[in-house]
DNA sequence: CGGTTAATTGAACGCATTCAACACGAGTGG
DNA sequence: CCACTCGTGTTGAATGCGTTCAATTAACCG
């Protein structure tokens, strides 16, 4: 979900996604369970291998706000605090590998378990600043416009998966789902994107996105 | 420019700020001039004696988005790229001391430093995450009580001082100066806060705040 | 005390929201 | 195979809020 994701790919290759896929528990995740609950205590790292899954938080008065979307390859649970600060729910059926964190610093060491959460902690940072511009976006038109380009750009020119409901869509962009959705209808209408269903769509004509990207 | 901001105030005493005031350089930056601009390198460690800063970045069509702004004890250039992603303006003549990176290593050590990053990192992911939330929120009028509410909360009962202007706030919050001006104004009507000038004020009724704190 | 910038206020417009109705698709059972 | 249902998505109409552009006032600094 974020525009740099490629090219914030490890730089350097982190043992720890290695210690994970040798030594962590195969996790079936079905879609809508939780991986983990806000205020669950922080007690594992977890690494998708498949599936997507969406992180969030609820306000004192029910409001829901999305911390982002996650796919294979993304790590999860690499939160400094004691206790998880958003729920992490599957969008759609997930494989997940989860490791103990003390079994991580037995494995691969305490310095390089600290190295990888500031590897994560900064990739997080990146994707909520990204979250945060997309946010301050002028009209509905171009956030969702934004949204759309973000998830065509990781999927490199083949027909992209919408694995989350409209509703999702608007508590990442902070609008309506009925704003969404008459935003990609106005989209597909001006043929900037096409879509096959609800829930797959390919971008037809990238101009418009490009000049609100960063 | 967080409400947890208190809390998470270093939980262990990092020598890393200790460093930065025995040997840090001391620099003086007047009203209005860069600490460091977008894209520049990161080579050095600040850390705010007195004043206030905002970073800021620029997006390809002009518009300006605020990332956050920073007083006395907040550290700045805790970078893990090679280059800052925005750029840091002093709102008020401040007082920074700064240390190359290099000689932070050297005198506290790679490890310390790195802890010092992750450490700082996250905060910054925490305001970021606060951030976002605030942009979430429904009205204008909900965000702008928000803002005050956090830096309120910040000064502790006592008059607050707003160093920034509303143009700084409007972009902060995702909105235009002048619905910032129009709300400032019909919460001052409504007795929640109490302005003494355009920069002063006080809250007076905490009541309708609580309810959008996260 | 002027001169300049920052902040407030006004009025009209446009866009996102709201509430409602309708369409579509998947799954189930008659 | 069709009818039914439930969840999800789309569309419509009216309202209201934030924006826009413009004018006025306040604050700041020489």
């Amino acid at each position: 979900m974020t525009y740099v994701h490629q090219q914030t790919a490890e730089p350097s290759p982190l043992s720890l996604a290695d210690a994970i896929a040798r030594h962590g528990v195969r996790l079936q995740v079905e879609r809508n369970a939780e991986l983990y609950a806000q205020e669950d205590e922080v007690d594992r790292l977890y690494q998708v291998v498949s599936g997507r899954l969406r992180t969030s938080r609820f306000g004192s008065d029910g409001r829901r706000q999305i911390g982002d979307f996650y796919g294979p390859g993304d790590l999860l649970g690499l939160e400094t605090g004691p206790r998880h600060r958003f729920t992490a729910e599957a969008l759609t059926a997930c494989d997940v590998r989860a490791l103990r964190r003390a079994q991580v610093r037995a494995t691969v060491g305490a310095a390089q378990l600290d190295l990888a959460i500031l590897e994560a902690t900064r990739r997080e940072l990146e994707r909520a600043q990204n979250h945060m511009w997309i946010l301050c976006l002028k009209n509905a038109r171009e956030k969702v416009s934004a949204f759309l380009g973000a998830l065509a750009q990781e999927a490199g020119g083949e027909p992209c998966e919408l694995p989350m409901s409209r509703q999702d869509m608007a508590d990442y962009l902070g609008l309506t789902l009925e704003t969404v959705s008459r935003m990609l209808s106005q989209l597909q209408g001006e043929a900037v994107v096409e879509f096959a269903g609800a829930r797959t769509f390919r971008i037809r004509d990238w101009s418009p996105l490009e000049p609100i990207a960063a």
